[in-house]
DNA sequence: CTGTTAGCGCTTTCAT
DNA sequence: ATGAAAGCGCTAACAG
């Protein structure tokens, strides 16, 4: 199980390490034909490259690091999926893994990226001020924060405006007159909180109180929120609309409903938030504010590599502007 | 934003590199005293070993790769979270990355994960000969293959028998007394085929023909499947039942049809497979074979890790059986 | 265009 | 229990 190294290949090739390290990196400045020898040695001994040893040495990794917080959020995925889109088209691989909402797993992860020289990261933070992002800060290793604005003014990120797109919801439910209006949430995540901030600057009080339920996290969870609803809110017999401030949590709220039987969006509308993929396709499509999320992955991928071919630029700072989508849960 | 080395912390502690080492590989056998106090000033000066470097010195990286096929399948993500799970109580973290069903970037991602020195490897290949398992296999890094049973017999691999739950479906189906049985398959895999094997072996084909459909693959496939099947199969004129052997693409397919109000299960009966979450908590709750996913992801990552301690002890083979779930799509 | 040489940061004998 | 030194596989000056 020896390991072929480029020593082999240069003895084999009868000439120097130096020369077989350039046809690596530099493949231009070797001679054609010693160039194409070399290739061929390297193809029939099975040569694969050390990037440990590449990288120690000083050569980039060619790998970014994706840290995001949830792997069965189809959210977060569908960044992913951005993000590995224009990195595969760049040469680069995607490493991801999860915090799953766990200050002290992000952390380590963060470690774990600086301590293998990716050569650049995308991280969607627990809190804006998660001690990761200063960790990766600090080893100077390129940065692009997603779906939060992180306190650190220094810091590039891609974001969605979230309390533009609370009042986006606000001003849409406004117009419903419904007799209850119910805000769903789950994680304290600035996102969410902004969410919510730009929702309550935008409703109309008349319409009268706001209940709100937080923690509600995963699908799931929504699932089963929805007979507390009933019972505790009576969302069965008031007209009501929820606004819940993520679509995965949402999409678990409408199984239940509908399984209940409970008129969407005649007894109860819902306003929903992200636009997943799932919530233009399911059975009753949802009325959501969208937050393009492929082009939050794609641009955070364009900017990091961006950043990582000029590394004192300034800060890049994306806040996209949401869009609210009508369609018929409401 | 010079990066601290052991020689710094070993300077600053008044010790050699070699004692440094030792406390971050076998802190045991160093003095206690002193291993606290290197132990601190690791602490104050924001130590973070180099990774790249341990590695090259022949220490575990204490990473383990995981090759999925697709993002944004339920299924896969679900072995992945299994495999995350006993991963992270181990201490080791795990890279996930997709091949997108893309036999080249499958070998590109083996060749990544043998260069970075991986200390092992989960694979779910393309096919069951692909050129990636036997890389991997050269390289000597600890392999487990999820989801396919390799054809070279000395591999280790989970998968669920895929052939047995083809049956499974068949014998459900035959007592279901249908006008037409039509069957929807996506990528070209061997555990479809297997599926599709075994369904056919005992399927009563008294209840006529059997019609196939291929290349469904996604979510969104499915979707856009149903008005084919409508006009070429007159399916909510004809009593049907789907057998489809993704639930990924099952609930696209339930969801247009649930749009378009054809009833379900009295006009259209449909068994899926994989029993992802979604899959009990959708409006219809699906009829499926059950993987036990979770099971899948959990057994071959401790499976690997058990490989890993023993590197040369027999291969690992885990066909775990499949369970007939009926709930009320059909 | 190619070879020589000196590291990159860490682990690991082998001494002490 | 600790130190000295060699080396993991590769890149990058520096010569030639």
């Amino acid at each position: 199980m020896k390991r072929i190294t480029i020593s082999d290949i240069a003895k084999a090739a009868g000439v120097s390490k130096a020369t077989v390290s350039r046809v690596l990196s530099k493949p231009g400045i070797v001679n054609k034909e010693t160039r194409v020898r070399i290739l061929e040695i390297m193809e029939r001994m099975n040569y694969i490259p050390n990037q440990l040893a590449q990288g120690l040495a000083g050569a980039p990794t060619r790998t970014i690091g994706v840290v995001i917080d949830e792997l069965s959020n189809p959210f977060f995925i569908e960044i992913a999926e951005g993000v590995d889109w224009v990195l595969n088209s760049q040469n680069y691989s995607m490493q991801l893994s999860s915090s799953r909402w766990i200050e002290e797993r992000e952390t380590a992860l963060a470690r774990s990226l600086i301590s293998s020289r990716v050569d650049g990261v995308l991280l969607a933070p627990v809190r804006p001020d998660s001690p990761a992002i200063q960790m990766l800060k600090q080893s100077g290793i390129p940065l692009v924060i997603i779906n939060c604005i992180p306190v650190d003014t220094e810091i590039s990120y891609v974001t969605c405006d979230n309390r533009s797109g609370g009042r986006l919801a606000a001003d849409y439910i406004n117009k419903l007159q419904k007799e209850q209006t119910i805000v769903i949430t789950g994680f304290e995540h600035q996102s969410l909180k902004d969410r919510i901030t730009g929702f309550l600057e935008g409703f109309n009080t008349n319409q009268g109180p706001v209940r709100r339920y937080q923690g509600i996290k995963t699908f799931g969870d929504g699932y089963d929120l929805v007979p507390i609803l009933m019972t505790r809110d009576q969302i069965h017999e008031k007209k009501t609309v929820l606004f819940v401030t993520n679509d995965n949590v949402t999409l678990g709220i409408m199984e239940h409903l509908a399984e209940l039987s409970v008129p969407i969006p005649d007894k109860v509308a819902i306003v929903g938030y992200d636009d997943i993929r799932l919530s233009s396709m399911c059975r009753i499509p949802l009325t959501t504010v969208s937050q393009s999320i492929r082009d939050i992955g794609r641009i955070a991928a364009m900017e990091l590599l961006d950043l990582m071919a000029h590394p004192d630029s300034p800060p890049r700072k994306h806040l996209l502007s949401p869009r609210f989508v009508i369609r018929e849960s409401s």
